[in-house]
DNA sequence: TTGCTTTGACCCTGA
DNA sequence: GTCAGGGTCAAAGCA
């Protein structure tokens, strides 16, 4: 954290996103060997589920991990065809049968399951997956998709309670934070992990995914470009929506190994998931995880399911959804609109301003899904409101920094955002100048006023609508978790390791300041997710210590 | 034959 | 005005 003179203040959060852990282990041991477990795969940056790979390695080629070396966490779709990081399963022993994981309404609690933002579902389990799985299950304790799908509020018990909740602290470590060293991550995941730990591992050959993957959101996509974006080795896909006249396109970057590390939707589906004889047997997990919460034909439904259920909305969430959302009035549905009442130009320049966003993200879930937003006005992190007036590689950090201004009429603040050169981890964002205004409130959800700090307070800081959880955290700290939050997607679940860290100094960044967990933990689509969220985890997690 | 992927070229935008 | 980069097009090839 550094203050950068006058009002300047520039906030760097350092996390790690490599958490996860063995399913086989966590069946043999107890919550606290698994926290205490440490898994020197820790120490190595792994940065998988983190697409912002162009950037890392741009940043250190010896420091940081390619995707080579480490898979990204993979797809949102839990398929055992898909070529996920062996670290991003979570492998069941045979006595747990992943049918009944599967059809566990506990273990994919549909309140705590997101689906594709415009999809309104993640992957789908097919049938000849189904075989494989078998013997071998495997989760994928991924990002945004698994967060969602494990991120679940419900009261549960006994194993699937148990799984679940793991899943959410696996789910969360991968997702977001960013212990890196200073905490014992449950287990840490590498390829190199994998190799030693042979684990089952479904892989398939890239084309194979990628035809595979059409059909994992339940949608038909017809793929029309393919790029090799700069700076990355990750070749990245683009592709349409097949029916006729819908609008939604999606990005689809993989990594040499076929896995997916981010996909970025945009615009909506304007047509009903179209019915496929490939979701069969198993079911797909989307079908399961969001039975109730299918977005396409309801997408205000979807929003209004994550609210309730204080569901994290991925990444952009806040860009995308809670952007739409907020600034429009309207949910998800306006997300189609946006694309209608914008010049395609305009649209594609929000959708890079989500990029910049999100690429944070990266470096805690993996594979990030967005659902493009078409409005050029942000509301990141912080509650405030901001539009991106530009975006520069600044000397001495080949990391893009995004430029944003406070949208209130007459406020001079501005921000930028950027990661640090020196750990493709740490995101500095720095604030320019002084609200002349209060944090404005989120439409329809209420809960910036709600989290606004009181007035009078230290305005330097963009208020963080942050409930009780923060309560430790400094403004800056927030700030810069805000940042890293609004790209992280979701609305991480609390896990086992901020209940560690919750009562332990030995983790540092936690419910500190920057770089705090907590801070981190803040949802980056606003209060409105995590509301009711909060309570409910306190007691949870008071109970799971008990 | 159909539908899809691949891939090089072109277009657009922003620096 | 130039250049770089991302997104899209569309022909060719494949299953």
């Amino acid at each position: 954290m550094a203050s950068s003179g006058g009002n300047t203040n520039t906030f760097m959060n350092s996390f790690n996103s490599n958490y996860s852990f063995s399913s086989s282990q966590f069946m043999t041991s107890s919550f606290s060997d698994l926290l205490s477990d440490n898994n020197d795969d820790n120490n190595n940056n792994r940065n998988w589920g983190f697409s912002y790979q162009r950037i890392m390695n741009s940043i250190n080629k010896d420091e940081v991990p390619k995707f080579k070396s480490f898979p990204p966490s993979s797809l949102p779709m839990i398929s055992s065809s898909s070529p996920a990081s062996p670290s991003s399963y979570l492998a069941f022993p045979h006595s747990l049968s992943p049918s009944v994981l599967l059809d566990s309404p506990v273990l994919f609690n549909n309140s705590n399951t997101l689906p594709s933002p415009t999809t309104g579902s993640f992957g789908n389990l097919n049938s000849k997956e189904d075989n494989s799985r078998t013997s071998d299950f495997s989760f994928h304790s991924r990002p945004a998709t698994s967060s969602s799908i494990f991120h679940s509020s419900a009261p549960r018990n006994s194993l699937d309670d148990l799984i679940t909740r793991q899943q959410q602290t696996t789910e969360f470590s991968t997702a977001k934070i960013g212990v890196k060293s200073e905490v014992a991550p449950i287990q840490s995941f590498s390829q190199e992990n994998m190799q030693n730990n042979p684990a089952p591992i479904h892989y398939c050959q890239p084309s194979q995914y990628v035809r595979e993957q059409k059909a994992e959101d339940g949608y038909n996509w017809r793929k029309y470009g393919q790029k090799q974006v700069k700076g990355s080795e990750n070749p990245r896909s683009y592709y349409k929506c097949t029916f006729p006249n819908c609008p939604t396109k999606k990005k689809v970057e993989r990594n040499l190994d076929g896995h997916i590390t981010e996909i970025v939707y945009k615009g909506s589906h304007n047509h009903p998931k179209p019915q496929s004889t490939r979701r069969s047997s198993a079911q797909s997990i989307q079908n399961l995880a969001y039975s109730n919460l299918d977005i396409t034909n309801q997408p205000n439904a979807f929003l209004e399911n994550a609210q309730r259920d204080s569901l994290a909305v991925t990444d952009n969430s806040s860009a995308s959804f809670g952007d739409e959302d907020v600034d429009q009035g309207s949910p998800i549905s306006k997300s189609g609109e946006n694309d209608e009442n914008e010049p395609e130009a305009k649209r594609w320049k929000g959708d890079n301003e989500n990029e910049v966003i999100s690429s944070a993200s990266r470096t805690v879930r993996e594979p990030r899904i967005v659902v493009q937003t078409t409005s050029d006005i942000d509301i990141l992190d912080d509650g405030y409101r901001w539009r991106k007036y530009g975006q520069k590689v600044v000397k001495g950090n080949p990391n893009p920094r995004s430029y944003y201004k406070c949208t209130f009429t007459g406020c001079p603040v501005r921000k930028h955002v950027e990661r640090a050169s020196h750990d493709q981890r740490a995101v500095i964002t720095t604030y320019e100048g002084k609200h002349n205004h209060d944090v404005p409130a989120a439409r329809g959800s209420g809960s910036y006023s709600m989290n606004k700090p009181p007035s009078g307070s230290n305005n330097n800081m963009p208020a963080v609508p942050r409930p009780s959880l923060l309560a430790n955290n400094s403004n800056q700290g927030m700030n810069v978790s805000n940042t890293l939050f609004n790209t992280a997607q979701v609305e991480p679940p609390i896990t086992l390791q901020m209940l560690q860290s919750s009562g332990s100094s030995s983790y540092s960044g936690f419910g500190t300041s920057s770089g705090s967990y907590m801070n981190q933990m803040q949802p980056t689509n606003n209060s409105k997710l995590i509301s009711k969220e909060e309570p409910k985890d306190d007691l949870f997690f008071s109970s799971f210590l008990n």
